[in-house]
DNA sequence: ATGTCC
């Protein structure tokens, strides 16, 4: 009999959760909110909740939500398509200068990082966008701005962000660039990015319509960030067509930044070298139609990457940590899906409060990045441990490349 | 996560 390397956690009037957290810690707020989830009545057979589940804003972050003819906007969120890219290089550790000081000030200087403050001439300059956008960011527009006029229509507080200016930016927070080696000592370029301005512009949008929509016809839910659009409406229609370019928008960001990154590294090391040996795109924040149990439903995944059988994805540890390129068993229970990270084990204030710098340098140690006070909330202590998380999904992707962090940009 | 016109 095959041993099931699953917890199954049953709510009365609700539909199943599957959790693959086996020797992992789960908050009970977590467990609290994926029960409120697994009671709406749109959720095809059941939930699938990855190792590194945590608290999230109406539902869990770390879970994959299949629902057929409604979709909750809350679940998708406002970084809509956030995710993750990475490409090995033919370069190895030896071609890289001892001092990756100037590597990561290259790449400082060549990606928009940080908060694009709208109001132009605070502190004398708009860090997070560009100014004049290069050629490649021009190219990647063409692909996107006939769907982004349609889109407008629909989503009029669009047309105010920073969208094309945006294209090929980093963000804040949790977004960051990275060069890695991997076990063999191959370089590797990767990076965490969404959709920016117009994701969340989208994302809030709609979530504000479904809580409008709720309210019209008297719809109680347990969350109001559980505020769902129903098939067969027009805003339904509405924000599946906006989503989805969204998610093309962070897809294409995350290349135009891979593309501007080479090309800043090419500044710094000139021996000739070639890029996407192999890479990885990855969203880990969306929502699209795929084929489940002879049915075709909704997919949310948040916080949870797809993991079709030979599919490859991305694991991210945190700073300071191993992060994984991994290829999917295409485990029919979980949907097809992995986890997105190792998981917080603690609020970014409770890090704050708990760690001091000198942790976070001691964390940190042998990687070329900024170890001030306002990256503590990102220290690995405020972690689940990823080899536990690994361990707890070894039936939904076998681990193909460990990645080690050597120069870290954040915005 | 975004951006400070909520």
């Amino acid at each position: 009999m095959k041993h099931e390397e699953y917890d199954v956690m049953n709510v009365e009037g609700g539909s199943h959760v599957k959790m693959w957290t086996k020797g992992v810690p789960v908050e009970d707020a977590a467990k609290k909110q994926l029960t409120n989830t697994a009671k709406m009545p749109f959720i095809y057979k059941h939930i699938a909740v990855m190792p590194d589940v945590h608290l999230g804003k109406g539902s869990t972050i770390g879970s994959v939500i299949p629902t057929l003819g409604a979709i909750i906007p809350a679940a998708v969120g406002v970084d809509i398509g956030c995710g993750m890219m990475a490409a090995k290089t033919t370069l190895t550790a030896n071609d890289l200068p001892d001092n990756l000081g100037p590597l990561r000030s290259a790449i400082e200087r060549a990606i928009p990082h940080g908060m694009s403050p709208k109001t132009r001439g605070f502190k004398g300059r708009d860090k997070g966008s560009w100014e004049t956008p290069p050629t490649p960011v021009d190219a990647a527009w063409l692909q996107l701005k006939d769907e982004f006029d349609l889109v407008c229509l629909k989503t009029p507080k669009l047309k105010n962000t920073n969208n094309y200016r945006h294209l090929g930016t980093l963000g804040s927070g949790n977004h960051f660039i990275e060069i890695c080696l991997d076990e063999l000592n191959f370089v590797w370029f990767m990076l965490h990015s969404g959709s920016r301005g117009v994701g969340n512009a989208i994302g809030t949008h709609f979530i504000e319509l479904a809580k409008q929509d709720m309210r019209t016809h008297f719809i109680n839910l347990p969350d109001q960030d559980l505020a769902y659009l129903p098939e067969g409406t027009n805003h339904y229609d509405d924000y599946v067509e906006a989503v989805s370019w969204a998610q093309k928008f962070a897809r294409m960001n995350r290349e135009v930044m891979m593309q501007n990154l080479v090309a800043a590294v090419r500044t710094i090391i000139t021996k000739p070298f070639q890029t996407h040996v192999e890479a990885v795109n990855c969203h880990h924040n969306y929502v699209q139609k795929e084929h489940h149990f002879g049915k075709d439903v909704l997919i949310t995944r948040k916080g949870a990457v797809s993991a079709k059988a030979g599919e490859l994805g991305i694991i991210p540890g945190s700073m300071g940590a191993k992060s994984f390129i991994v290829r999917g068993k295409g485990n029919a229970d979980s949907f097809h899906s992995c986890s997105h990270g190792a998981g917080r084990t603690m609020s970014r204030t409770q890090a704050k409060k708990q760690f001091t710098i000198a942790d976070q340098v001691k964390a940190t140690e042998g990687v070329e990045c900024r170890k001030d006070a306002d990256v503590i909330d990102e220290i690995p202590m405020a972690y689940k441990d990823i080899d536990a998380v690994m361990v707890a999904q070894r039936d939904l992707v076998e681990v193909v490349h460990t990645l080690k962090q050597i120069v870290c940009v954040k915005g």
